[in-house]
DNA sequence: CTTACATATTGACATGTATCAATATCGTTG
DNA sequence: CAACGATATTGATACATGTCAATATGTAAG
């Protein structure tokens, strides 16, 4: 049972001609979790904190949002891989990954 | 008769703090038109022509989408500000506003 | 084990959107 | 003006998704 593939796919510059099916599916998955209001929102909380992290609770306030939708937009980025997450006690701490936004950077030149 | 405002918005990196309601607005609305993987496809075709651009016409084949499907994809990225559009006789070309990504790009940072 | 709190999941609903066929619009050419 | 080809718009349909209330799960503390 082997697995599909080592995940290998993404980020040739989107200027450097075609890409392939994989690429275009993966970065597209990326920009769609960055494409809500939201969620950047968020990010920019993120990137505020002097620690560069959060725990989900800080952001329910000050983005208006019930618990359950925070929850969601924060499945979505962890997934996209734009956040990692790492649970301390009864709370769950996540902070952004600067490489993914770097790879996305990279695919934008 | 005032214009709203004359479009300054956006820009702010997203990691160097809170993003107003209208940044957070308008770099998702970008973003969100990056996130569709055949308008991946149709940049990185327009970006591997020799010219820079195509016109409309060239794209319905090689995407194996409907005219109007194409055209519709087109729309939306020029309006989020991606791509240019120049009428020449019957045809219409498109061709990728770089400013825009490299945008895109200090806002990632 | 039970209570309390943080987080995640489920279900429901409304809205958004990708797609195509059919049709309309627009330029060019006769 | 009429005919033709390129592009855009409309209408219909299927599917994705943002949102919340209700509920479940998970962890720490009594």
């Amino acid at each position: 049972m082997k697995r599909s593939k080592p995940k290998a796919v993404c980020c040739s510059p989107l200027l450097a001609g075609r890409l392939t099916s994989d690429e275009t599916a993966h970065l597209a998955a990326i920009f769609r979790a960055l494409g809500e209001p939201a969620r950047l929102q968020m990010l920019s909380l993120i990137a505020a904190q002097p620690e560069q992290e959060v725990c989900a609770c800080e952001l329910v306030e000050p983005l208006g949002l019930s618990q359950p939708t925070v929850s969601h937009h924060l499945k979505v980025m962890y997934e996209a891989g734009l956040l990692a997450r790492e649970r301390r006690g009864t709370w769950i701490y996540y902070r952004i990954l600067p490489e993914k936004l770097a790879m996305l950077r990279e695919a934008l030149s």
